[in-house]
DNA sequence: TTGAAAGCGCTAACAT
DNA sequence: ATGTTAGCGCTTTCAA
């Protein structure tokens, strides 16, 4: 479905208002400082809407020197309908101030974050999960103006989700906890900070760290597992993700054990799946809603040029207690 | 975090390699037609990499007319894993073009699709759903040269889907189907097609439409929805996605109720989640690799100019024999 | 209150 | 084989 026609300008517009590219753009801009009549303003905004006409991006950021997009990073992982909701959110509150969300899906896959930064021109990036120091560097250097999600802060929350996890565990009387990592990035930053997390809540018991072995999402190697933390008498499990989760609840079934009874286990991210697992599966979710709102407002303030606001946490871990912890 | 530093620029290049700026873009983009000797390429090159040089995306699309982004149209719903797995095939073959794929998620909050579409100068937009006419028309007055994910075949491939789970059981045995519903959007077009396709395969087999029962992410309301079957004497039954599948296995789980023996189910997605579900999901599961290959393909296509090709199927589906049918 | 004019950084004829 | 030059469509001084 190709087509040729040719868009519409500003120029066009001036042309069928009868005034200069100048006045349409002030008009359409809003721009402070200039004073336009009610009626010059209302010729020039009903040329525009007849016309149908929308500035053209990459002319409206080459001359002003920023664009009005924001890039949101997201882990190449499964989106939850609550994270769908955190992107609603952050969309409406950003389309509020004139800026246009779009997300980036494929970690690792295709273009590097920073090359797709600079191929649609965004002027701030946003992430759930902290960068690294030395991509926060590359996305400046791409061109963005504001990158969030980075630092130490990214890195408490990381860890605050497995120490609720081993908080909960403990609170519930299970003084020898397991960790369930996944088999496939054991050691990607995320994970390990996590499984800080926990180990750091069982140190301030004066509980061992939690003995931590992959398990893989299958039932069969996940039993495994299970036999290992049975004999080590594991008492409860914190699970790196649901789907994590549920394959130890899997393994569990096939030994005949049961949660919470003979070992509880708890996930992070309250999948879709979560509360039919068998049984229902505790874990931690995110209120996306509200973090939404507050990342939509810490990227105005970037973009404005405040300092940097402070909040309080990105993506707000919250204990969802159900059967299986 | 705000940063101050200005761009590189291609006159940066162009001066740090001792040669003019056209010479750059020549070299740096590969235009055909021009012959660079190896030096000059070679001195060219080095110089970019050196200065970090990243071509600023505005610029580049004002003067050639053209942007390299591709925007990929999701419903507001969530994105189960599968999904992720096709957008990271679709981008990975993009990005081997050199096209670069973003994602709009929030349909119906922030900005509208077209709106969308010019703020990001989108060169393409796909969809795994249907466009209609309408707004066809505006995301290429929006500035979309190609929009894909129109038409009759988006239909037949949903269609699909629900054919082949109704296929699998009747093929096993079973006379007497249902399908669950989400229960949040069940009159969704993608959900009617899904359905249509499986009463389609019953008919053709002589049997009576699939008992069609909303069921909700709940053990309890699923349990009900499993009474409702099992008074019907429905043996076999589709499931919107894999989520709902299991809400399913839960609900008859609690009713003491075993798959495949008393209920077979099969589920849509192959999430990550179903192999460990209990007992293990059999599923629609999709041939990601292929379609995000073959629609990127066809994105390319109708950017060079090319008739549009014709599609076997965007979707690809392919049943995945596990336990629970 | 409005308009003329000078770029923004890049590509692509057209020269050389 | 490489450089000169003229825009792409918009914003934004500066002048009127």
């Amino acid at each position: 479905m190709r087509r040729a026609s040719k868009r519409i300008t500003s120029a066009d517009v001036a042309r069928e208002a009868g005034v200069s590219q100048t006045t349409v753009s002030f008009v359409l801009n809003d721009t402070r400082g200039q004073t336009i009549p009610e009626e010059t303003r209302r010729r020039v905004v009903e040329a525009a809407k007849r016309l149908d006409y929308r500035p053209r991006a990459s002319a409206r950021s080459l001359a002003a020197g920023r664009s009005d997009v924001v890039l949101l990073a997201l882990p190449g992982l499964p989106i939850s309908a609550n994270l769908s909701r955190f992107i609603e959110q952050l969309a409406a509150a950003l389309a509020g101030r004139g800026l246009s969300l779009v997300t980036h899906l494929a970690e690792g896959h295709g273009r590097s974050l920073p090359d797709l930064c600079a191929a649609v021109d965004a002027s701030a990036v946003v992430s759930l999960i902290p960068f690294d120091e030395e991509t926060t560097e590359a996305l400046h250097r791409a061109g963005a103006e504001v990158v969030l999600g980075t630092g130490e802060q990214a890195r408490a929350e990381l860890q605050e989700i497995g120490r609720l996890q081993a908080q909960h565990l403990i609170g519930t009387g299970r003084d020898r906890l397991g960790y369930a990592l996944p088999d496939q990035h054991p050691s990607q930053f995320r994970v390990q900070q996590r499984l800080h997390g926990a180990a750091a809540a069982c140190a301030e018991q004066g509980l061992d760290a939690p003995v931590a072995l992959a398990v893989a999402l299958d039932p069969a190697q996940a039993a495994a597992a299970v036999d290992e933390w049975t004999r080590l008498r594991v008492a409860g499990l914190c699970a790196y993700n649901d789907e994590t989760a549920m394959a130890v609840l899997a393994g569990m079934h096939l030994r005949g054990l049961r949660a919470p009874d003979d070992i509880a286990v708890i996930g992070v991210g309250d999948i879709a799946a979560a509360p039919v697992s068998i049984p229902p599966l505790t874990t931690v979710g995110f209120d996306y809603e509200l973090t939404g709102r507050e990342l939509a407002q810490a990227v105005v303030d970037g973009l404005g040029g405040a300092q940097q606001t402070t909040h309080d946490s990105l993506s707000r871990p919250l204990l969802i207690r159900r059967a299986s912890a």
